[in-house]
Parts: C-alpha cells; structure tokens; sequence
DNA sequence: CATTAAGCGAGACGGTACGTCTCGTCTTCAT
DNA sequence: ATGAAGACGAGACGTACCGTCTCGCTTAATG
C-alpha cells in the first residue's frame, strides 16, 4: 500500500516518518508517540480490509500484524473504523483536487471519471466503501466520517460548478447541493445500491445530461422557473 | 411492528425462508417448522435493531427475546443479517407498487415521495438502511441482498416511466436503467452519503426536474435525441 | 461382537429395561416392542464405545448407528449408560459360572485367570470397567449396576470357596466375602487402579498365596483360629 | 474445604498447573499469572464436586462460581479433569506420609487405616474416586493421574513395608508391588467396586492376615517358597 | 547526571457472543 | 401403540475478540 510516500510529503504536517528524526515535535510530552507504531497499525489495518474484509479487520489482528501491543491502539483510537478512517485519510485525501481546464464540461467528465475511479476501483474506495457501511450502522460515527471527509468530499465536488458560476458559464442562482447530488447521485447510487459497473461512458452521459437540460432553478423558485 | 398482520394470516406460514407460496400450515410437510418460532424471531429481530442498533442484534439476543433455541435459529438462518432480510422483507414487501395515475408527473411524484418516507422516514427502512450497510461489507450478502429485494425494487421504480411509455409520454427508445439512477440515485446520495433531509420539496424537484429537461437518448444516440 | 445369536432366542429378550417378563416377540401383530430395534440399539452402544470411548457414546450417536429414532431408545432407556448396561449384561452374563473341578486350587486358578482375561483382556470388560468408571460418579447407577450385575458375580466368586466348604476343604466358619475380597481385591486394583498387567503368573501367584496361608477365622474369632 | 491453608501457605501461589517448587508470587515473573483466579478456580471446582457431583461440575459452572473468565480456565488446564485433579493434589497431596512406629503392624494398621478414611470418608477421597473413575474412560487421563498422584501413593503404601525390610522384619527378597496389592487391593475393591462398607475392623484384619501368613516369595520362586 | 514519567510490547484478566453439540421432550405420519 | 423422523427449548462446549489492567523496559526532558 505504500503508505510511507503516501504521507511522506510536505502536506502532510508534522508526522513524518521516524526516519528523518528531526521533526518529532510533540514536546508535550515526555518523548511522544511512536510514528512507526502509528505508520504500522494503519498499514496493518488497511492491510487486513483487502485481505480479509471488514469482519476480518480486529483490533487484535491489527496489533499482531503490527507487532504492537494493543495498548498502544487503545491510547490512540477508540474503535478499529477510527483507525481504518485515519488510515484512509491518509492514503486518500490529496487525491481529488478537481483539475480547473477553465471549461467546465471538461472539469465535471474528468471529476466524476476520477470519482468513479476511486469509488469503484480502488483500494481506497473500498475502505471507503467499508466505512460508509458501518456509518449506516453508527449515527456517531458517520458524523465523524462527514467531519473527517465527506464535507470535505463535497466542497470538492462542488467545486467545478462554482468554478464555472466564477467564469460566467453557469448563473449564480444555482442551488449547488442539489447540483451536485443529482451528479453524482447516480455514481453513488451504482457503486453503493445496485452494484452495476461503473465505467467512462456512464459517467460521460451523466455529465453529459446535467449540460444538456436547463439549468434548475433554486428550490425557492421550483414552481415556475424556465431556462 | 405488527408483523401478524404484515404475513398473509396468522395461520399461513408459507414463507419458509426462501418465501415460496402456497399456504400449507406445516402438517403439509412431515414434520414441519414452528411457525410461531418463526414469527418470534424475526420479530425479536428487528425489535432489538430499532432497540439497540444494528451491533445490539445478536443471535443470542434474537433467541433470549423470542424465547427460542439458538440452534432453531441456526438451523433456519446462517447470519443474523439473513433474519433481518427476512423480517424487513416480510413487512416491506407489499409496500410499495407504484400507483398508475394515468400520468407520469403525478406517478413520480407519489413513487418519490413514497421511497423517501420509507428510506428515511420508517422503522423498515432503517432496517433496510442497515442491510445496505452490511452488504458494503460483504458481497455475498449484497448479492443475496439484490436477488431477494432489490432487483424488485428497481423493476418497481421502472414502473411509472414503462407505464408512461405505455401510453406514449415517454419514447420507447430510453435506457430505464440510467433514467432510473437519476431519478433515485440523488435521494439515495442524500440518504446513504450526505444524510441530508429528504423531504417532498426534495423529491418534487427531482421530479420536476426529470420531467422539465429533453429525455436522454440511449447511450448509441448520446450525441443527439430529442423528444 | 455376535449379539445376534445371543438374545435371538426365545429364552432372551425378556429383559428390558423395564424388566417385564413375557417375550413378546412381535411376531404377526403391530404391538409390542421391536426386537429388531432394541438389538440395533445395544449394538450401536458397545460398538460406539469400542470404536469412540466411553465419551463418544451417544444417544444421538446410538441412534444414528442403529438407524432407530431418539424416541425409541428413550421409551426403553434411561441413560446411556443403562444402554450400555443392557449390552454388556446380554454379551457377559453366561460367561462366567465357574467349574467345579472338585479341587479348590484348580478351581481358583481357572476362575481368577477367566476373570483377569475378563476385565482385562475383553472387549466386554471395557465396557465393564467403563460402567464401574460412571458408577464412581453416580451411586443411583452404582446400586444398579451391583443389582443387575455385581451382586452375581460376587456370588460367581464365592462359588468355588463354597464348593470347597461343602467338599470339607474348607472350614464352614469362613467369613466369604472377605476371603473374596482378599482373592479378588489385588486383580481389580491392578486393572483399576495402578493398570499393571495381570497375566496368569499373576493370578497363579494369588491363588497360591491364599491356599498357603492358614485360611483366615472370622472377625468375632480374630484371634486364633487355625484349621 | 479450607483451600488456602492446604497450600504451603498464602503467599505461596507456587503451583502452577505442573506444581513446581519455589515461592514466587507472580511479580518476579513478567507478565504473570494470577494466583487469585487460580485458587477461586480450584475451589469452586471441588465445591461443584461435592454439591453436584461429577455430572454437575462445569467449565461454565466453574468459571461463575469462581468468578473468572472461561477463557482464563482454558489458559491453564484443558479439562474439567485436570481442573479436579489439581484439586485434589493441593488439598491431598501430604496427607498420606505414613507415620514410623519402629514396628510393622503398627504402621500397616495406621496407614491402612489413615487409606481407609481418605478414600471413603473424606471430600478429597470422592474427588478421587471420581478422579479414578473418569480415568477409566480415558487411559490418556489414567496416565496423568499415575504420574501426578498414583504412583507417588503407591510409594507411600510400599513404605512401612520398606521400613520392615530395613529393620530387619521383613525379609529383602519380597516383591513389594505384589505385597502392597495384597494389602491394599482388597480395600480398593470394597471401595470402588462392591461398596460395602470399610472400617477399622476390615483394615485391621487386612493387616492381621497380612502377618500371620508367611512371606511370600517372589514370583521367580513362586514353587517353592517356605514358611 | 540522576530522576522520573510517558510510551511501548507483552499478555493475563473478566466478559460477551459466537457457532456447534447433545440432551430429553414433543408432534406428526405411517404401519 | 410403536417406530422413524426430526423440530424444539435448554444449556455446555471451546474459540475469538473485546476493552481494561498490570508489568518491566526504554527513553528523553527536567530538576
């Protein structure tokens, strides 16, 4: 999974690698947190979701396949979703800074491929998958899961659409959340409902129909709004 | 949860778990299944899912609350995701057959409506919001999941827009399938991802929206169909 | 084992568990109880416990194996172990009523070697010490077992000290049941308890020993007796 | 029955399951095993023994009598049996060192006698007769109990006789295994087999017997022995 | 420079639930 | 009425993880 160069970069902030030495920060305390057991219980966790599924994902499996005591988990994550999420985060954040070619149909075709991409074809998607699952299971912590990355998911999703509001090619008025779930809506519906493969061409035609028909006016105005 | 009245009468008992037909108590059978077993523990299932959660609902629980042997349970169910199958299916089956008005706006509209309020808005629908979440976890089971409902499911969301072809609102030529993402796949989103509140306002304009832009050609005609 | 030819005749099969007394036989009516079935059973049983031990003995298993329902053997049986009871006492109960050679010393070598062969030797004496084992655990089933069994063969083991009485060879004062614990005790300590071998030249060497001592009085006469 | 002070003392916890020697509690081990659990766990074990009886003794009973985790039994033994027998051992165990009078008669009638009341009429003597009893079901127990218990009693019962020789009173010559059967035998089959009841007249007159017939030979001279 | 307190690997512990096994009872159908 | 079939309530089996807890070691900032 590659981890280390996931998060050895510059964005990722003060946990680097043990390696390097120098930024161990964390003066708080007395020497700090490992960050190599940090680094090998995501690792192990993510590690077990491919190959064993979400049942086969354990506290105690991780902490073996990490060779860490399990202690050491319980100091630092409450739940093993907690730590498939930091894991998940890790791996997948930077990925989807929407690309801005100043047009936006080409914008959205290339947004929605790479969201079907990581969606459905990913090793992260599953993780992702997987947490979204458990979230129907855990009010608690699909609110976490929405903190942590989903708000954040749809300030990417949207951002195509205010992109081209900015350039003129779209009006103002628009109700973006609507927007944005009836695009990607059907994506998600596929990949999480019905299981149908998820390919360019169903994308394409998605972006393709939200260009094609007027844009809608904002819920205030559904009555009577005209193109 | 009234699941007496939910099955076809208090003396049928025909639907083992694969659901099959006729009504034949169980002296039919040579030594046949305990109905009322049967009954309790569905109905000790989901009691304890509403109760406590889908991570409250164990076997054991099911069996302390219907007053029932764990091995009847394991002789009739696998997982207790199974029993939850069958309870949701035995109390949501027959809810949901769309209306035919005789005119495409009004049968979305109430078929929308109606899918809203059972997927964010009753006790079965939390139950189903639960199995949605399992089978992100397993994919037998999310077979399983498609082949016992939501294959059904979908054939009744096609319903309004092959009655309306039908009648000739709609051409003959559309791909169901793709209008039917688009039609739930926003409320799904919102429901599964965002957990948005999905209201009639919400639907309606799906609807509206659905309705007021240009029918989308099949995926062979992308390039230019209009109505 | 050859149950069959033991109890086919019309002499056996009186003694079942109830211990009725008419051979009913079942011969053209529906009634009576099923000789077929109550020999499968106690076929099953010591084939079971030769083959699985005295754990694998079953009344699921007995059943299975002697393709009779759980029911029958429970309206003829108590426990398993009256099962195996029942088995042992059809198997062993002829096999033991000693000669009478008209010699003491041949008497009680022939009777104490057919004994260590018995319990040691035989696949009816597993099943003995096995019965002797659960009577440790269960004094209701230790008075049976010294009613149906015991209880003769103790009366076996004091015939050949009694033929010796009535021949003059021994004094008539004798107190019996010690001078057969005295013969006796030694071989079932070794079988039971410290699982040395017994081999002729153990039993020889008791038999001998107790015709060389001075035959011991009774308690009241402790003191002095002499022959 | 008084657990704590049979042991070498409350501090002691130095039986581990094998019943090694020197006093560690359990903080000069790393991680170590707790004493507390242990002893809760014996007790509640022979506590089911004499409640219940043998049939009545546990793992789940133990393990909430004990007030422990079944887990933490099965850590440490692998079977009710082993549980029992440790028991015993800690309870039983110095019990039995005969005493030495200087005189042979003595000695056999106090040992006899000190045998005699263990094995009918102690608590520890019914958890050894249920010990004996479940090991004739299973010869990988029978084995266990030999080398954990047996043999260590049969050095007991061979030593007055032992002391006799070294003194003098008894000639060197003799087979002492085949002695202590002669012995003890007899009590061991009124225990174990007839039940008929043991006291100080039947020991005592075991041993009367015991000296007053000649010494015999061993077996390589089993002919022609003298008196 | 010793003290000392945090993080850590290790793993025993009291628990809960698992899925399996056998028990003894029962009902049904066929003979 | 007996027997074959087998569902049922009951409950123990042995296993897997849970989350908590000591324990002894290491290590780095503090006094």
């Amino acid at each position: 999974m590659e981890r280390g160069s996931a998060s050895a970069g510059p964005a990722t902030g003060a946990e680097t690698a043990t390696g390097s030495g120098t930024a161990v920060r964390h003066h708080g305390n007395r020497h700090g947190r490992s960050e190599a057991a940090r680094m090998a219980v995501l690792e192990a966790a993510d590690d077990l979701l491919v190959e064993k599924g979400f049942a086969g994902v354990t506290i105690e499996g991780i902490a073996a396949g990490a060779g860490v005591a399990k202690q050491t988990i319980y100091r630092w994550w409450n739940t093993k979703t907690d730590i498939l999420l930091d894991a998940f985060l890790q791996d997948a954040a930077e990925a989807f800074t929407p690309a801005d070619h100043g047009d936006l149909a080409a914008d959205l075709r290339d947004h929605l491929g790479r969201l079907a991409d990581f969606l459905a074809g990913s090793d992260a998607g599953a993780v992702f998958r997987a947490l979204l699952g458990h979230a129907q299971h855990d009010p608690a912590f699909a609110a976490v899961l929405r903190a942590r990355y989903l708000d954040e998911q749809r300030r990417r999703d949207r951002l195509p659409l205010e992109n081209a509001i900015a350039r003129g090619e779209l009006s103002a008025g628009l109700d973006l959340a609507f927007e944005v779930d009836r695009l990607v809506g059907p994506l998600y519906h596929r990949v999480l409902v019905t299981g149908d493969p998820v390919d360019r061409a169903f994308t394409d035609r998605l972006v393709d129909d939200f260009l094609r028909r007027p844009p809608h006016p904002p819920a205030s105005a559904a009555g009577g709004g005209t193109p």
